[in-house]
RNA sequence: GGUCGCGUAGCUCAGCUGGAUAGAGCAUCUGCCUUCUAAGCAGACGGUCACAGGUUCGAAUCCUGUCGCGAUCACCA
C-alpha cells in the first residue's frame, strides 16, 4: 500500500474519530520546498463536513497521525495546511523495495483484456516523408509504447495511401520523363526518386496550364484540359479497370518507396506489427452503408446519394455515399475501422494519430461508428496533433519548402557532431562509434525536441538554430545518463549488498520521492496520450539528480554505506532515465 | 458567419482532477573545473497568466462574453 493511500485513510479515521464525520476524499500534495515536510494535507476542503478553525482541525488530525501511523515523524501547520515529515525509513524501504525491481514503473500487459490498435504515419506513396511525418510518427509510436509499459496490448499499424489520382501523377511523369530511370540506375532512395516524379509532373502541369490560358482559356478551363492531367485521369481509370500494365507500373513504384520508407522509419527507430493498404480498403465501407440504412442510421436523399444525420449532436449532415453510389473518405474509413476488428477481434479500441486539420472528420467517424452500435467504437480516440511551421511559413510540398526527414536527421546528427568535437569528449574512440553516438545524440535532440510539448500545440521548427543541447533537452538527459555510467565504471566493489542505518540528506529524500511518483507518471500518461507528460517528467528527475550530483560526493562518502547507498541510487536514476527515455523512442549512449 | 483548438517572463515551453509567494531552459549578469564527464551546478534579473465579468474560503486552472492567432465547415483525401 503506498504512503499516500495509507495517509488518506487515517486522516478519514481521524476526522470520524475526532468529529465524528465522514470525508468523501482526503487531497493530498507533495510539500512545496519552502516548507518542512514530505507530504501535505489539505485541510480546507474539510470544512464542508467539519465546522471549526483550519489551523485547529490540522493540528488535531497532525498529532493523530503521528501517533498513530509509524511512518510519519512529525507535522507542521500552516494556514490551512498540514505538512507531514515521512521518516528516513520508508524512503529507504521504498528504494529497496524499486531497486530489486528489473522493469520498475511498467506493468506486464496481461493476456485477457482487449487490446488497443494504434495507427501512425499513414503516408502517400508519391513522396517522401517529411517533418509533418516525423511529429506523426514519434508520437504514435511514443503512445503505443507507453500504452504498453501501462499494461495494455497494442498493436501498430499504418494505412498507406497507395492509390489515387496523386499517385497516378508521379506514374505518368515517369513513364513520359524517365527513360526507363530507376532508383538503383541513379542512386536515389526509392521514394526520394519518385518524388521527384512528381515535382516533374506540377512542373510540366504548370507550364501546360499557362500555355493554355495565353491561348485565350480561363484557368478554371486551363486546370481541367491540360493534356498531362487528363492522361493522369485516365491512368486511374485504367488503373480502377485492373489494366495489367499500369498495375504492374503501380507496383514497381510503390516497390521502390517502400524500400525508401523502410530505411527512414529505421533511422528513426519506429516500427509497426501491420499494415493496411489503401488499395485494398478503398472499396470496404459499402456494406456497412447498407446496413446502417437497414436500421435507420442512414437516409438516402432524392439524387440517391446517402447521408447521416448528425444534427442532434450539434453537428452537420454528413455524405456518406455519392449519388452515383461510389464512396468518399468517410466511407472508406467505416469500412477500415470495421475490417480492422473482424481481422483481428481482440482489439476494442483505436487510436488515430492525424494532424488536428481532420478534427472534424474523426468526430464525425467516431459518432457514425457509435451509431452503428459496436461497441469498441466508446474505445476511438483521435490523437490529434498541430502543424510543424518554419520560420518562413507553412511547409509546402509543391513549393519545395518541406523539409525533408531524411536531410533533417543527417543535420541534427552533423550538429551533433561538430558540438562533440569542440568538446572534445569522445576522443580516442573509433570513427564507427563516434559516429553512433553522434546519431544517438542527434535524435535524441530531434525527438525530445517534439515529444516535450503538448501535441495540440504547433510547433515553429527552426532548422538554423536547430536544436539546443542545453536545458530542458534530450542531449542535457542523455548526458546525465552517460555520466552515471561513468560514476557506475568506477563503483568496482559489489554495490548489491544489503543496506542499514543510511543516514538520508535532503537531496537523497527528494531523488527517491521523485522516483516514487515514476509508476504514476507512467499511468497518466498512458490515460491522457501524453509523451510530453514523461518527457517533462525525466526533466525534472536529472534536474534532482543533477542538483545531488554536483553536491554530494559519491565517492568520497562518510561511511561505506553511504558510498553504496549512493552508486546505487544513481544506477536505479539511470535505469530510470532509460527507461523512460525508451518509452520515447530515445536511446542512450554509454559515454558521450 | 458556425464549430474546434491555442493565448503563461524578451524567446521556447511546464503547471495533474481549483490550493501556499505562478515554475524551467534560452538570452543577459555573478560565482564554481588538480577528486565520479563544466553538454554541468549555485545564484541574480525578468510576470496585470490576452482582456472583462462570474462561481467560492481560494482561479493560470471551472463558467460566460470580448479580442488575437490557427484549423475546419466539398458528391477531395
Amino acid at each position: 500500500m503506498s504512503i499516500h493511500h495509507t495517509i488518506s485513510e487515517k486522516v478519514k479515521e481521524a476526522i470520524k474519530q475526532l468529529y465524528g464525520a465522514d470525508l468523501e476524499s482526503v487531497e493530498l500534495q507533495t510539500t512545496r520546498k519552502e516548507f518542512e515536510g514530505d507530504i501535505t494535507v489539505v485541510v480546507f476542503p474539510m470544512l464542508r463536513q467539519v465546522k471549526g478553525n483550519p489551523v485547529q482541525i490540522g493540528e488535531a488530525v497532525g498529532e493523530y497521525l503521528t501517533d498513530n501511523v509509524e511512518e510519519i515523524d512529525s507535522y507542521n501547520v500552516v494556514k490551512g495546511f498540514l505538512n507531514l515529515v515521512i521518516s528516513d525509513i520508508y524512503y529507504l524501504n521504498f528504494f529497496e523495495e524499486i531497486q530489486k525491481e528489473g522493469n520498475f514503473g511498467f506493468v506486464a500487459p496481461t493476456e485477457e483484456g482487449k487490446a488497443i490498435m494504434v495507427e501512425y504515419s499513414s503516408p502517400n506513396t508519391n513522396k517522401p516523408l517529411h517533418l509533418g511525418h516525423i511529429r506523426n510518427n514519434l508520437l504514435g509510436y511514443a503512445v503505443a509504447e507507453i500504452l504498453k509499459a501501462s499494461g495494455k496490448r497494442v498493436y501498430k499499424t499504418q494505412i498507406i495511401n497507395d492509390r489515387g489520382i496523386h499517385i497516378c501523377k508521379s506514374m505518368i511523369a515517369w513513364q513520359k520523363y524517365g527513360n526507363q530511370e530507376t532508383p538503383q540506375s541513379t542512386s536515389l532512395k526509392g521514394d526520394k526518386f519518385v518524388g521527384n516524379f512528381y515535382v516533374k509532373f506540377d512542373q510540366i502541369y504548370k507550364e501546360q496550364i499557362s500555355q493554355l490560358i495565353t491561348n485565350g482559356k480561363t484557368e478554371e478551363e486551363a486546370k481541367k484540359e491540360a493534356p498531362i492531367i487528363k492522361e493522369a485521369q485516365e491512368m486511374l481509370r485504367k488503373w480502377e479497370a485492373g489494366n495489367e500494365e499500369v498495375v504492374s507500373l503501380w507496383r514497381t513504384m510503390n516497390e521502390w518507396v517502400y524500400k525508401g520508407f523502410e530505411e527512414t522509419y529505421k533511422a528513426l527507430g519506429v516500427d509497426f506489427d501491420s499494415y493496411y493498404y489503401e488499395s485494398n480498403t478503398y472499396l470496404l465501407g459499402k456494406g456497412n452503408i447498407e446496413e446502417g440504412l437497414a436500421n435507420g442510421v442512414f437516409f438516402t436523399k432524392d439524387d440517391g446519394s446517402v447521408w447521416c444525420d448528425l444534427t442532434d449532436e450539434g453537428l452537420d449532415e454528413k455524405l456518406v455515399l455519392r449519388s452515383d453510389g461510389t464512396s468518399v473518405y468517410m466511407t472508406q474509413d467505416i469500412g477500415t475501422a470495421i475490417q480492422r476488428v473482424k481481422d483481428n477481434p481482440s482489439i476494442g479500441g483505436m487510436i488515430y494519430t492525424v494532424g488536428n486539420e481532420q478534427d472534424y472528420h474523426f468526430k464525425v467517424l467516431f459518432l457514425i461508428l457509435k451509431k452503428l452500435g459496436y461497441d469498441w467504437a466508446e474505445n476511438l480516440h483521435h490523437l490529434s496533433y498541430g502543424m510543424v511551421d518554419l520560420p518562413t511559413g507553412k511547409m509546402k510540398s509543391r513549393e519545395g519548402t518541406v523539409v525533408d526527414a531524411d536531410d533533417l536527421i543527417v543535420e541534427m546528427t552533423k550538429t551533433a557532431e561538430d558540438i562533440s568535437k569542440d568538446l572534445g569528449k569522445l576522443d580516442g574512440y573509433s570513427e564507427k562509434d563516434k559516429l553512433e553516438v553522434y546519431r544517438t545524440i542527434g535524435l535524441g535532440a530531434l525527438k525530445y525536441y517534439i515529444l516535450k510539448v503538448d501535441p495540440r500545440k504547433r510547433i515553429l521548427f527552426n532548422p538554423e538554430e536547430s536544436v539546443d543541447f542545453q536545458g530542458n533537452t534530450g542531449p542535457f538527459i542523455q548526458y546525465t545518463y552517460a555520466r552515471i555510467q561513468a560514476i557506475l565504471r568506477k563503483a568496482d566493489f559489489d554495490s548489491n549488498q544489503e543496506l542499514t542505518g543510511v543516514k538520508l540528506n535532503p537531496k537523497e529524500k527528494e531523488l527517491i520521492k521523485q522516483l516514487e511518483i515514476y509508476p504514476e507518471v507512467i499511468q497518466n500518461a498512458a490515460n491522457e496520450l501524453s509523451p510530453a507528460l514523461i518527457a517533462n517528467y525525466i526533466y525534472d528527475l536529472v534536474k534532482v539528480y543533477n542538483s545531488f550530483f554536483q553536491n554530494v560526493s559519491i565517492f568520497g562518502a562518510d561511511t561505506e554505506e553511504e558510498k553504496i547507498f549512493r552508486v546505487q541510487i544513481s544506477g536505479k536514476v539511470g535505469e530510470t532515465i532509460k527507461s523512460a527515455l525508451g518509452l520515447l523512442g530515445i536511446s542512450v549512449p554509454e559515454r558521450m
